[in-house]
DNA sequence: GGTAGTTTTAAACGTATGTTTTAAACAAAA
DNA sequence: TTTTGTTTAAAACATACGTTTAAAACTACC
């Protein structure tokens, strides 16, 4: 069957991505893990920026499918007056949840999306962060509006660029879990898993969001 | 004179370094910017991996020496019991100011130093980190200690994961600084520093600081 | 001023990359 | 079975890269 191909090449791709990073992987990598001919990629997808669109998109879809829904049963649950610590924890863990579900059920590498969100921050040009503003901005926004409502007041500008030190957070931990777990298991014999991480950064995060706000804008 | 080569040579690399990341920038544009023969880089670095090294090793040489001065000053200084909050944010503060007075002084590119952690964290072998823990690793190591008597009681592990928390605030709003500030100018029509952005994560850092911890390791 | 050591230069080398091409293999419909 | 459209295959293409080479230019010292 023609998928077939398309999602061996998706599935190494990602593979390879989240172990190497998108530049060093080469598509000649990909093709041999797949087992699939070179050509392969550029026929079924363009070219390798769209390989990379393409893996990314077949994460942030479900994603973000899955936050809104889960974002409504906690918007329908009466749950109120928790204190906004709780609140923020709250909302944070359903936005971690909604990662690993996400990637575990369809064996997705979360380190991928990390690393997309950085390398798209990190272009000074920012074609890949248009792209994914525009194609799921929308989603994240309403979960941000949530999240503000727990935090402490602030003007927009403000609330920017909190949400993007919290974001640090999360893309820093994840992009660099495989190296932070080898060194904790070599350092402190104790093995820690990615699913663990994003339990722990939740505290972190919640706590993060409402630090006091000192300078005027 | 041989320095102005190199220095030359450093000055451009640093500067596409910080714009496009390492691997995409080649030896020819750097030398180009740089107004210097292509085969200066291989005579002077040995090859493109040492040109990086010295690019990290030009900044942190003096960071880590001008870190040390302000925490054996911070220490001699007898301004105890302002609470742990504060101390943490004096802390924090004196590792900002560090960074920018280096990056300053010697015009240096903080966006360098950034995605150096970054890329250092995300090799999955890891010899650029090894290289930068084994040549710095000692200074950061009494900062940390400094850092952990105001934190909340945690043992090593605990701790290990927290402050690389921290470090994913300082890295990615350092690393996306460029593409964070024109986010910022062109939809709040407001201009900000990395100065300021240096100062505004302090208290950020300190808050993620101090979250309670909760699972035992 | 000549010589030894160092630096710069221009050119080439070898290789790895993304992409394109052309034909073959295949699948499904007529 | 033939035909048509789609997918795979092998090969070549063009280019960009890091690196090396060998000669020229330069510097400093005797």
């Amino acid at each position: 069957m023609a998928s077939s191909t398309i999602d061996r090449i998706l599935d190494a791709a990602e593979a390879e991505f989240a172990a190497h990073g998108f530049v060093e992987t080469s598509l000649r990598t990909i093709t041999a893990k797949a087992k699939v001919n070179l050509a392969a990629v550029n026929y079924h997808f363009g070219s390798k920026k769209g390989l990379i669109q393409a893996v990314t998109d077949r994460f942030l879809g479900p994603l973000t499918e899955n936050l809104q829904a889960q974002l409504n049963a906690y918007e329908k649950a009466p749950e109120k007056s928790q204190g906004d610590e709780q609140e923020l924890q709250v909302l944070l863990s359903i936005l971690a949840r909604s990662c690993q579900q996400v990637a575990q059920q369809n064996h997705h590498s979360l380190a991928v999306f990390a690393r997309l969100i950085n390398t798209a921050y990190n272009q000074s040009q920012g074609h890949l962060r248009k792209h994914l503003t525009h194609q799921y901005g929308a989603s994240f926004m309403y979960f941000m509006k949530l999240l503000r409502k727990h935090m402490p007041p602030m003007n927009n500008e403000q609330f920017f660029w909190r949400f993007h030190y919290l974001l640090g957070i999360l893309v820093f931990s994840i992009s660099s879990s495989e190296a932070l777990i080898a060194i904790c298991e070599r350092e402190y014999a104790s093995s820690r898993s990615l699913d663990q991480i994003m339990s722990d950064i939740v505290p972190v995060m919640a706590s993060a969001a409402q630090a006091p706000i000192i300078g005027e804008s």
